[in-house]
DNA sequence: CCCACAGTACACCGATCGGTAAAGGAGTGT
DNA sequence: ACACTCCTTTACCGATCGGTGTACTGTGGG
């Protein structure tokens, strides 16, 4: 869409400092002149490249989108099998988290931008809607009857592993462990998929 | 701890109305002035009351604790049986959100508000804590032999159905059924509880 | 050579932030 | 009558908010 511009050296510090803020402390709580002055750069070149903070807060959370996807994309493609394959995104949270501590960045936007409307919220719904389109594409392509309903099932424990990470059990592994006990009954001959 | 204070009408129209903005607009984005303008009444007597709006944040996540550890309570006692119980917390959603339509409010306290040694920080995190024990002595209250595994993954869809929740999807119903049949497999004699 | 562009430096804007000062009105219990 | 608490009004504080204007410097390409 816009990742077209090349993007000159001074923009790339602001949206890296930027990410750096924003998911540590809360878009909200993060000024402009905080993110101008960790990134070296003065507040006027940082209008000059993003226009204004919402489109900064923007263009935080699609590079952060993007990093994320190509990590589960290449997850998928490392994987074993069509089976393993739907536990990816799962599985990429398991080095995702080692650098991302704060849950997910996308759910934190939509806590503290309310508005619909605001593009940023946009971006933050269409990111959860991309990954429940993806674990229903895998699970139709592991040979799930019942796609949408694992999908949907996967997407919650995505979520629920995300969030509880911040407190300190270890839920991802008891996710993963759960999830392929669902994608095996989903994906084998067929029947119960534990009651209806 | 602190509700023995009887708190004065005032006191009681500042919190509704700081319930409202802070869990609708979320925290940072709401000022004092706005809630004392909403509760009709001076920021000199929100200050009266709750000293700094620190203090108004934590009233906030004490007073929804409150409210939803009621509700929870209530549903366990109204429980069918010690299973049913255990699915409580999940049932309990199901009330809870058709007036909660943005989330988790002490996860969204958490996304807002990062420092650990944040009095609101930890309420929130506190308030976690409680979710995960309280299923804990309902799974073990049902019979199940591993009541900690349980609990860890009852927790987890917990969280997810509730974060995911913001977006279209009836999620809750998915996690409901998914918990229901953990529940039976985790409390049915004993053995397999899908791999270990 | 010269222009366009990216960036800097710095001052400035109105608005809002969390929080306070001082003084007084209204109701209650003693 | 008294003091006490609750709440009000109005004004104010320094700091920070997102955002802009202007003039200057450096650099690279035609």
């Amino acid at each position: 869409m816009s990742e077209t511009k090349p993007m000159t050296a001074a923009g790339h510090r602001i949206l890296g400092a930027a990410g750096e803020l924003f998911y540590g402390r809360g878009i909200t709580a993060v000024g402009v002149d905080l993110i101008a002055e960790h990134s070296g750069v003065t507040k006027r070149t940082l209008y000059n490249q993003f226009g204004s903070k919402d489109q900064l807060v923007v263009a935080y959370l699609e590079e952060r989108e993007q990093r994320w996807q190509l990590l589960v994309r290449e997850t998928i493609a490392a994987a074993a099998s069509p089976i393993e394959a739907v536990l990816a995104p799962l599985e990429a949270l398991r080095a995702w988290n080692q650098n991302n501590p704060r849950g997910c960045a996308f759910i934190n936007a939509l806590a503290e931008l309310p508005d619909p409307t605001h593009p940023a919220h946009v971006v933050a719904t269409q990111e959860k809607q991309w990954l429940i389109d993806l674990f229903r594409e895998l699970a139709a392509a592991a040979g799930c009857s019942a796609p949408d309903t694992l999908a949907t099932r996967l997407l919650v424990l995505h979520e629920g592993a995300l969030v509880t990470q911040q407190l300190s059990l270890d839920t991802l592994s008891v996710s993963i462990e759960l999830a392929r006990g669902l994608v095996r009954a989903a994906t084998s001959t067929e029947s119960q998929t534990a009651s209806a």
